[in-house]
DNA sequence: ATACATTAGCCAATATTTGACAAGTCAAGA
DNA sequence: TCTTGACTTGTCAAATATTGGCTAATGTAT
């Protein structure tokens, strides 16, 4: 199977080890099991953005951080393999860059 | 109709302006009619990645510049309403940098 | 061998995106 | 005003992609 990187997932299989729990006691709180758990964890699956909040409380973790990470991951879904990703980033920096001047 | 912006459909707009095309001109060579071309100049649709090249051809355009573009919209779709946007990206800058020197 | 945590594989269910068409707006010109 | 042509909008079925739930498998410790 292929197992794509996640820094997420990474990073929420390392919180749940640092609180020692295992899948069977974290996934019901998501209202999945532990093999869709199983599957965040190795990037195989996304969490739902609006998940996100609630496995930061279970594993007593930040959300901004977590959400991040979560972020990074499906950015990279896109630019992974891709010369220009750099570039693109850069771009789209730019655009957001643009949009907050115009809101003011 | 919710328009979004898109940096790929603005470009591709004004270089078919530049060559003095009409949709009509140019989508066929995309497969497509005049109604899904004027969609993805607005952003409301997403051209196709291995047609990036078909594209820049016809409108005698660079397609690095193009793929650029085309990845700063997919990026945006990710992180625009984000407020952690630029957090994210420089998370998935470092991992790309990571990735690149373990290939080295 | 048993127990338990985790993982892999499968496939139906759901969600998202696309393709194709019809009808619409708008502007220029007869 | 009527027509033509460029472009746009809306709709909806079809095609794709993603997810959820289940079962069986793997690995490890006792």
């Amino acid at each position: 199977m292929k197992t794509m990187e996640s820094q997420f997932g990474e990073k929420i299989r390392a919180l749940r080890a640092q609180q020692q729990l295992y899948l069977r006691q974290v996934a019901p709180w998501l209202e999945m099991d532990t093999a869709q758990l199983s599957k965040i964890e190795k990037g195989l699956r996304q969490l739902k953005r609006e998940q996100i909040s609630t496995i930061a409380n279970i594993l007593k973790a930040d959300t901004d951080e977590l959400l991040t990470l979560w972020l990074a991951d499906q950015i990279y879904a896109v630019v992974k393999d891709e010369k220009l990703a750099n570039e693109a980033m850069q771009a789209t920096e730019e655009k957001i860059k643009h949009k907050k001047t115009k809101q003011e």
